[in-house]
DNA sequence: TCTGGGGTCCTAGGACCC
DNA sequence: TCTGGGGTCCTAGGACCC
């Protein structure tokens, strides 16, 4: 048996923690630049307002509520995240960690059996409440795709935020109620191939032939059928593990035409995935660099382009994979253009313990050996003292660097200076 | 005026090899 | 008219997730 354990309304509940006037009101996260909605509360999401949306677009209605939109406070949100997922691993011998805001609980021999699952799931939500303060819903079921229907389709819409499929007729009572797009692994476009082909229910869809399946779609989807009939065929992962790739980008607050600039954003945005890259123990076979004008001025000319550039040694020495990076950029920037956004993904990822010691240059070696003793020292007084303690020269403090955000709240778990004070009254 | 930032997996097709 | 058969590796792009 999988339990899907999902906090409601994720960035949304980890603020109400620390402001409870916020409860039963309609609130708002927004994205980075404060551009979209990212997290809604339920009063909000009665409203109307959806994830994705455009903050410009909800902004009155939200005001005419008495709502709030708070700017994203990612500081607390992952520490919060930590909170909660040490206190799901008191409930289950796995817990894999599939986003910032969800788990799977794995069966095992410390787990109930029968008619005791609902007991389980409640005392989840209870201890959960208490030790963090997060709302979560829970679903539990014989497949991963099962248990993260009975969480959505079931719990989210119950008083109680538990949902369990388990009985076989109630679970094809739920397949027949559920819109094969609403099945998870499922969208827009899967779902209208599927519906051309007269899968219109997720329980048409676990019926259907598994070469018709394959005909219309990839593996990936045929997973997910015997999923649906209950036999476990995911392994959704878990975002502890080690990434494949590292990833960092930013939407500019303006958008700009000067080379110096970009290449202060491009650096910037290497030396965070370094610092990432690091986090993790690995190096970075090759450096991936995407610019792009905006999307959204159709009076401005468009360019968008990317460049790969693969290094002679792996590597998570911020200096060499920015160089690397700033290269690649040269290749495709193309001045007159009003660029809004660039991208630095790092590739080839492999673990740096098991990096080869070059034998036959011990001068090169040493100088290796040092380059990571300095990465380590940046990173520690970074960690320490705050992430913009130390850079490299090359970073800058361009306008690039400063983000939109018109109402983020305190760090209150992560930051002395930030820490909600108790007043005896 | 104002539209995010991360990730994963799969497939098709091109380039190349013998 | 008729133009092999088997592989690998790489990349772009599609589709999905939160």
């Amino acid at each position: 048996m999988k339990a899907l354990v999902d906090a409601d309304s994720f960035y949304v509940s980890c603020e109400r923690v620390f402001r409870p006037l916020l409860n039963g009101r309609p609130v708002v996260v927004l994205s980075n630049n404060d551009g979209c909605l990212i997290s809604c509360s339920r009063e909000a999401k009665a409203l109307g307002l959806r994830v994705g949306q455009p903050y410009f677009e909800a902004a009155g209605l939200l005001t005419l509520h008495g709502g709030e939109a708070l700017s994203a406070n990612f500081s607390l949100y992952t520490d919060m995240s930590a909170r909660l997922m040490r206190t799901l691993e008191r409930f289950a011998p796995r817990v894999q960690v599939y986003s910032i805001d969800e788990a799977f609980l794995d069966g095992g021999s410390r787990l109930p059996t029968g008619g005791e699952w609902a007991d389980w799931a409640s005392a989840i939500r209870t201890t959960v409440r208490r030790d963090t303060g997060l709302p979560v819903s829970i679903g539990v079921a014989p497949s991963h795709v099962l248990a993260k229907l009975a969480c959505e389709k079931q719990a989210k819409h119950s008083a109680e935020g538990i949902g369990i499929l388990i009985d076989p007729t109630v679970i094809f009572r739920a397949l027949e109620e559920t819109p094969v797009e609403a099945v998870w692994g499922i969208a827009e476009r899967l779902g209208q191939r599927l519906k051309r082909a007269g899968l219109w229910t997720a329980a048409q869809f676990a019926r259907a032939p598994d070469p018709l399946i394959r005909r219309l779609t990839s593996l990936t989807e045929l997973r997910l059928a015997w999923e649906l009939r209950g036999v476990p065929t995911l392994d959704p992962g878990d975002i502890r593990a080690p990434r494949k790739t590292i990833f960092c980008s930013r939407t500019f607050a303006v958008p700009t035409r000067r080379w110096e600039e970009l290449r202060e954003a491009v650096a910037t945005y290497t030396a965070r995935a370094a610092e990432r890259l690091r986090a993790q123990r690995s190096e970075a076979g090759a450096v991936r660099v995407a610019i792009r004008t905006g999307l959204f001025h159709p009076d401005e000319p468009f360019h968008g382009d990317a460049a790969f550039v693969r290094l002679p040694a792996p590597s998570a020495h911020t200096p060499t994979l920015t160089a690397a990076s700033i290269h690649a950029l040269q290749t495709i920037y193309r001045p007159g253009f009003a660029y809004a956004r660039a991208e630095v993904l790092l590739a080839e990822l492999s673990d740096a313990r098991t990096h080869p010691t070059n034998l036959f240059d011990p001068e090169d070696e040493a100088k290796r050996v040092r380059s990571i003793r300095l990465m380590n020292a940046m990173d520690r007084i970074n960690a320490e003292y705050g992430r913009d303690t130390v850079w490299t020269a090359i970073c800058g403090r361009g306008v690039l660097r400063r983000l939109r955000q018109a109402n983020r709240s305190p760090r209150y778990t992560t930051c002395w200076e930030e820490l909600p004070i108790a007043r005896a009254s």
